[in-house]
DNA sequence: CAGCCGTGGCG
DNA sequence: TCGCCAAGGCT
């Protein structure tokens, strides 16, 4: 629902540019149906691309897309996958809780027989968002319904030159997008706003010397286009630090533990040790002899600095470990592990080597 | 509702 | 090297 539509003079005309602009220099990609082409994409595809895309890159969810929907190509077949088989494929692409949304709303859709046509229905499901159904709704179901992502937010502070900070704007900003929307393939519009703020209106540098709507902005008319959106300062992010244990039985298997399902990585394969904090305490999951390496890896996550401290030792065919499990050699790949845990690994698996 | 939740690329 | 940023959602 929206209390206004594009049907002033103006936010027709911006609409009108924005899509004659789409027509010819929409990017291909794997999820999207080109426009012109008459035919509604497949709901599945734009549902698991909109939640891999849930901020993250372009270029990070391709290969990840082709993946899933080689593997499981309807909504039934991931519906039907196992838990732990979802969470390895998923393993890299970061916000873990996506992954777990990702099957519980699998599985409510196919018991319901498929996805929900409209945008209220589509926000009730796990991991979809006021920004996933609206997307979903109009790219999918052809409703006219109005995206708010980081794209469309820039781009709306500059076409109108709004100066309030985000978050405070971000109702202002609503209002604006939802005031171009048009009632004509609103689908095509959301990914047309989405692309320019994608390829020309860009964080840093924007590209107005070749915007189709440079004769509409308001930012670029006052030279203020590339300090908005202006945004409150985020806070800095502290260092904590960790130690993980690395075991490496004699016949190769090495020993995981699976996270806990919430929090910090979670439902995750990973190697046992300590908690993440400004000072850890040693909490080997087993008595052996271990060696500590040299090197420190270090990871970035979304709120702090991680360095963490890597031990590493052979223990006997008999250890039993006081946590986590063995895994067989040859049943371990290191791309079923989060990034931070695979850097551990590329560390760790040389010193471990006969 | 503000804090939590990954990762990689870019300037 | 470092902070910013990306097709946000959950609690």
């Amino acid at each position: 629902m929206r209390d206004s539509t594009a049907t002033g003079p103006v936010p027709a005309q911006i609409a009108g540019r924005l899509m004659a602009w789409y027509d010819r220099h929409a990017r291909a990609l794997p999820w999207r149906v080109p426009p012109g082409v008459a035919q509604r994409p497949d709901p599945y595809r734009v549902w698991l691309s909109e939640v891999m895309l849930q901020q993250t890159t372009v270029a990070a969810v391709k290969g990840y897309f082709h993946a899933f929907t080689a593997r499981w190509p309807t909504v039934q077949a991931l519906a039907a996958a196992a838990d732990d088989d979802v969470m390895a494929a998923w393993a890299g692409l970061g916000y873990y809780a996506r992954a777990r949304n990702l099957l519980k709303c699998a599985r409510e859709v196919a018991a319901r027989g498929g996805f929900p046509d409209t945008r209220a229905e589509l926000q009730r499901l796990p991991g979809i968002g006021p920004y996933t159904a609206a997307a979903i709704a109009a790219i999918a179901f052809d409703r006219p319904e109005a995206v708010l992502d980081g794209n469309v937010e820039r781009v709306m502070a500059r076409l109108f030159a709004v100066e309030t900070p985000l978050p405070a704007a971000k109702p202002a900003l609503t209002e604006l997008a939802a005031a171009l929307t048009p009632l004509q393939r609103p689908g095509d519009h959301a990914q047309a706003v989405m692309d320019l703020g994608a390829t020309i209106c860009t964080p840093r540098s924007p590209a107005c010397g070749i915007c189709p709507v440079m004769a509409f902005c308001a930012a670029r008319a006052s030279g203020i286009a590339a300090t908005l959106p202006r945004k409150t300062p985020k806070p800095a992010k502290p260092l904590r630090r960790g130690i993980v244990h690395v075991a490496r039985r004699h016949d190769g298997a090495l020993l995981l533990e699976r996270r806990p399902a919430r929090g910090l990585l979670g439902g995750m394969l990973g190697w046992p040790g300590s908690a993440w904090e400004e000072t850890p305490r040693p909490a080997p999951p087993l008595e052996a002899d271990w060696h500590t390496l040299e090197a420190e890896v270090r990871h970035t996550f979304t709120h702090f600095h991680l360095r963490l401290q890597v031990q590493v030792a052979r223990v006997p065919p008999a250890a039993q470990p006081e946590r986590g499990g063995f895994i067989a050699r040859q049943e371990f790949d290191p791309q079923g592990l989060p990034t931070v845990m695979r850097k551990v690994w590329s560390l760790a698996g040389p010193a471990l080597v006969d």
